[in-house]
DNA sequence: CTCAAATGTGTGCGCCGTCCACATAGAAAT
DNA sequence: ATTTCTATGTGGACGGCGCACACATTTGAG
């Protein structure tokens, strides 16, 4: 018999949490569902989440990090190939990824929503694109034409990864959506005289 | 008293919807709560919308036909003004009507969702891009970079406009932010050579 | 061994979207 | 004018939800 204890409820709950964020589309996931799904008592997470509000944002916090991770790869490259794979890494996530991508932003969570004081994770994400920004424009990371860029480079990616996720783009053909070639090339030639 | 009969029930909610949209901040407006603010029962609305999705569909397609008109302001103007316009006259919608601009876009509405086969308006408000696109390319509206180029745009646009009323951008300063002024130039900066 | 803290269960409340049968009103047909 | 049809609004009920509460079980520190 499984014991009457879990023995991680908390990390089996987060697990389990992503596939069902992903299959249910658009509707957002229930704690009862993914209790059942868990195969404990509706009440049972309870224990490791405040409620839903704080789950969600520790799933959240999850995907901040493996995003920042997908950046983090690039570090060791030459500027544009490096802001290339940032790019493609940043869409490539949201792709892979686009229930949990909308979660991370969608949602308006008042204790996360990127809010750097809040989601330490969504603050190393943004210091990832900055860094980039900083090579790109070869300015200092705090300077605020760099902090400008950064917050333009994460608007594109932003933008063309929610158009992709949500099909916003039957309006185009592959070869005419905004991909990462080409968002990368926009802001290469955008950012700089 | 008011008759057992409304007048024109299914205009009232949808101007009730609107407020209660941007008042509700995260959380979606609830049905019966509408219901109970136009003064009928909760199932009133029924008899005017098939579900809840078909009346958030309503209120989009109004949402859709409102941002279009911003762009339609700007027809007569030249190329970098009627740009410039367009783009302030998007995030301007945005941060005027963050809930209903986040239900025209954050949600997955199966049979909406800026579709053009679904939702004509959402077409229509794609066209006005692509005609700035046209423009400032110097190609016809159907060429693929004008239509490529034309999702770039949006790309911006949405990921800034997003960005802003999401609250995700405490990072920056407000000089240092995605401004109509900063996105417009790089769209022109960055979309020829 | 004891007992307190941590963790899971069961019951219940109020809200939600939605289905159903029924009531009412206004217009069309007689 | 009366009847009848149809559009529209009401009331009740169902199942699902998030969550609060009291209770049961396990574990580990003393």
């Amino acid at each position: 018999m499984r014991s009457y204890h879990h023995g991680d409820l908390r990390q089996a709950i987060l697990v389990a949490a992503r596939p069902m964020l992903e299959r249910g589309a658009d509707r957002d996931l229930s704690l009862r569902a993914l209790a059942q799904a868990v195969g404990v008592s509706p009440n049972a997470p309870y224990r490791h989440f405040a409620n839903k509000e704080a789950l969600l944002a520790a799933i959240s916090e999850q995907g901040f990090s493996e995003l920042t991770a997908r950046f983090t790869i690039c570090e060791g490259m030459a500027v544009l190939p490096r802001l290339a794979g940032c790019v493609e890494g940043y869409l490539g996530f949201a792709r892979e990824n686009p229930g949990l991508y909308r979660l991370m932003f969608n949602r308006r969570l008042e204790f996360l929503v990127s809010r750097a004081e809040a989601c330490p994770q969504a603050g190393a994400c943004f210091a990832a694109i900055s860094a980039v920004s900083a090579r790109l424009l070869d300015r200092s990371e705090d300077d605020p034409e760099t902090r400008a860029g950064a917050g333009l480079i994460w608007s594109i990616s932003h933008g063309a990864a929610l158009l992709e996720i949500d099909d916003a783009i039957t309006f185009l053909k592959d070869s005419e959506r905004p991909s990462a070639a080409r968002v990368t090339q926009l802001i290469v030639k955008g950012l700089n005289p």
